[in-house]
DNA sequence: CATGAATGAGCCTTCATTCAT
DNA sequence: CATGAATGAAGGCTCATTCAT
């Protein structure tokens, strides 16, 4: 490969990072070897630490960095919408859309929390809930409008979250069911079933 | 100590399977060792083998075992029931009662389907299959009969499993809801979601 | 190699021991490998690990061993000998004949405390200490019944200590000069130099 | 900042030895990482091989500087120096200081031979050999002038080498007994050691 | 059945060294 | 001269598994 000067070690580091994806995805973060990676990009195993402080720092990093991206693009995508059952809506089409988008980041998400260490654990949590939270009060501020009927804010959140996220297991872009209708499924199931 | 004969090894290979799906929800089926297990049960590693034939047996073992009591529980809780919505009632309530009572074998069958060789996987998948056709056939009747509407069974079918296996990823039985609050309100959310 | 039940295991952790004091005192504790030390033994690499802890753990077997055996035969050559000059002397022959019998203990002993953790080191230097202490206890009693002159009982214990156990660097038992030639040159030197 | 034509490479050599020096006194030269001493000296560990060949060639030019530097100055402190008695406390004077003053050259240079290639291992054997043999003189001559009663020559040059030498393993300019103390007493074993 | 000891493969990581830029 | 990125070898250690006792 021929070194263009100073863009090498981005573009190196970029490859890792999603062979890291595409890796830990198939095989988990465990049964991943810094081999395979290493093979993948096609550089030497001890290549890697160029790049890289530790295995656990990869994984950290690629669950950090997709969940500050999720954040930022909920955010975005509720913008300027006030009224609840939009909002309700737009979250279920923006979650849906960036979970089949991002099918590998998101299942690396949630399975392999497991394998952070504390404190990288606790950090990504925290995110988590930062998420949850949006949904919740999309929740609260429809019940406090009598659109909802919501007997517990949190578990009701987490039911849907659960839902909308199941698509990530199974979803296959070359299935019989395209993007929108997929959205429209889930939102009449998810609307139907909190509106009072 | 003499011993009972006969029955110590079955004891024995109780404790095995009993400490195997701790650790395995603890740690995930990778990341135990079967040094772990022998430590956890009272043994020398080696000792175990006298028990299971190979690690990734124990793995099938205790993900089949649990496959076959699921669909032999559900059709039991089912047997007799035969108006859609009440059908889909019990399933709910037997699905959230069983995923709450068994955490740790529902969640290490969905989340190390991936460390199952592929023959073991696919006669698990099978299994699984299964069992969403009991949602799918509830809903398709339901629908049959003008209560439900379903846009497509296979994904609302999975939507509702997912909203409902959730449970297992964060239920304590010490929380503050109870099992019958869940219950009823995961009742109300599916049922709304798909009544006409 | 045949097993005689029971005994195979402690005939294997004493050849890890010989050979790991060969090859500490050859290469150095850093520079020696388990690899290394493995081939010599005849096993895998792994295989060691039946018998020891870490490699940190082999050195400070090796030395604690030495310095516990030590202390217990220097207690034994001055047992009942009550005159300072006899049992200085006793003391350098003691010293030089086990200095020359165990080259690779002592000189692993001295070399290699910089390769011991701290917990490690500081059990191992109190031992020396003990050492020391005898030497320190025959020159203060000497000089107490003024037979000797000693103008700082702990560095001219340094220096004596120093002198003795130069012998283990260039001692070859096929040199010139046979045992007892050394140890009476050393004793005529170290005596002359403290009497009064 | 501009840098002076010439000058910079050589401060920078000497920032790596001055480094490596501390390095290996502190772990030892296998211990020691040229990433360490990279990092000490603020350089990329890719940087250092602008300035030496190898790291055994470091290691070699530490040791060889060392035993070139104490050779010059053992002439010059016995130069004009003729009676034996006198050359002797001249020498113990001497070896002492420089000892003292360069307890990390002296340290390295007899517990690193080992970690030195064969040949580079001859060479500064041969110049150790010749230091010696300033000492082996000095006895050799009082012994014919009837001054002293030396048994052995060489094996008593090594005892009072060794004893001599010993200060610095456990020296401590901020320790209770201060230079000119550790010479008196130093010269005084010595001397009386090897009067007649 | 259980044990202790062995195997052989593999793990993450560090190392000295090289070299295009 | 310095850097960043690469190499290839090796490091200590863990693992699932086997088997004589």
């Amino acid at each position: 490969m021929t070194r263009t000067a100073g863009s090498s070690g981005k573009k190196t580091l970029a490859a890792i990072r999603e062979a890291g994806l595409d890796l830990i995805h198939e095989h988990g973060f465990e049964a991943m070897s810094l081999r395979q990676l290493a093979t993948r990009v096609g550089l030497q195993p001890g290549s890697l630490y160029n790049h890289i402080e530790t295995k656990q720092d990869l994984l950290f990093d690629l669950i950090h960095n997709h969940m500050v991206t999720l954040l930022a693009s909920i955010d975005d995508a509720l913008d300027g919408i006030e009224e609840p059952i939009e909002r309700l809506k737009a979250f279920i089409a923006f979650h849906l859309t960036y979970h089949i988008e991002r099918k590998r980041e998101v299942f690396i998400g949630s399975s392999e929390l497991r394998s952070l260490e504390p404190k990288n654990r606790r950090k990504i949590v925290a995110l988590r809930r930062d998420y949850e939270n949006r949904l919740c009060e999309i929740l609260d501020r429809g019940a406090a409008k009598k659109l909802f009927k919501i007997d517990d804010t949190r578990v009701s959140a987490y039911a849907i979250l659960a839902m909308l996220t199941g698509i990530c297991t199974w979803y296959d872009p070359k299935g019989r069911t395209n993007r929108q209708q997929l959205i429209d499924i889930h939102t009449r199931l998810v609307l139907q079933g909190v509106l009072k």
